[in-house]
DNA sequence: AACCTCACCTGCGGGC
DNA sequence: TGCCCGCAGGTGAGGT
């Protein structure tokens, strides 16, 4: 679910709340979700160590613990980082971390998709991330450049991860629109100016949602339990047949890779079709 | 290598 | 009302 403005926000409300926290307990209703380290391992592991830092990258959440370890966490489609009192009540919570202070983190995931990690290396877990958006190394340039080599279309690139880290369906959408390129035109076949206002496109509309603490379309909430409000601010309806908010055209929709994409077939029509 | 499809999970809402 | 189907913000495995 949560893509990158999600995860900053999280990370962002987190941050204060945990730092210099200790892990005293796990409980894992849902052993599956911890990859590559058996469950006792993982606890064993975990309870003692300090929260020394909280980073992101890309989708990932990552915990710098004192051990010189880190714990990642990945929300997949449906999960959410809860931090809570032992008396509240939360539903589908697939993991349980009990911290010093008497808090619990909780890692709440309707589908199961979520994954933990417990390595000494992130880079064992992030090592085929692209660059992040907000990068100063990741200029119009460097994308062109990458973007000339792909002959799939540019909405498949852009989700990517390997491509840019943190793009989602729905920011990918939203960038698209933004620079009114249609979403099925293939990567090296945009111009230098479809790059360039679909690299500040991608910026301004990862911006946006960070300060809106992300789009709670359905059930996307911080560590509090609130909803963000970026879907109010939504530059692209998600809705076949709802009017374009620039020329009031019914927006379409198309699938690409099992997954719907949402477009507007006259600010973003196709350039070779328009000319 | 790059690209595409499918599997992994569960719940919800729309159509019949 | 109840059932069936499609759909949901993601990724990695496996095939071409």
């Amino acid at each position: 679910m949560p893509e990158l403005p999600e995860v900053e926000t999280i990370k962002n409300d987190l941050t204060p709340q945990i730092v210099g926290r200790v892990f005293t307990d796990v409980k894992l209703s849902w052993p599956k979700a911890v990859r590559e380290t058996a469950p006792d391992e993982f606890r064993s592991r975990l309870i003692g160590q300090t929260i020394v830092g909280l980073e992101r990258r890309g989708k990932y959440l990552i915990f710098r613990l004192s051990g010189g370890e880190a714990l990642i966490l990945h929300l997949r489609m449906s999960g959410a980082l809860l931090l809570r009192s032992p008396s509240d009540a939360d539903g589908f919570v697939r993991t349980v971390f009990s911290l010093d202070n008497g808090q619990e983190l909780r890692f709440s995931d309707v589908r199961k998709m979520g994954m933990i990690w417990l390595v000494k290396d992130v880079r064992e877990v992030t090592d085929k991330l692209g660059p992040e958006p907000f990068d100063a190394a990741f200029t119009p340039q460097v994308m062109a450049q990458g973007l000339s080599k792909r002959s799939a279309p540019i909405k498949s690139v852009l989700m990517d991860q390997s491509f840019i880290a943190g793009l989602g369906n729905i920011y990918a959408d939203e960038a698209l629109f933004e620079a009114k390129i249609y979403p099925l035109k293939r990567a090296k076949e945009l111009s230098h100016q479809d790059v360039k206002r679909l690299h500040k496109a991608i910026r301004e509309v990862l911006d946006q949602a960070i300060a809106h603490r992300g789009t709670s379309i359905s059930n996307y909430v911080d560590p509090a339990g609130q909803r963000g409000s970026n879907q109010y601010h939504l530059r692209l309806p998600r809705h076949e047949g709802s009017p374009c908010k620039v020329c009031n055209t019914p927006i379409q929709r198309l699938r690409l890779g099992g997954r719907s994409s949402y477009f507007c077939p006259r600010c973003q029509g196709n350039s070779e079709l328009r000319r």
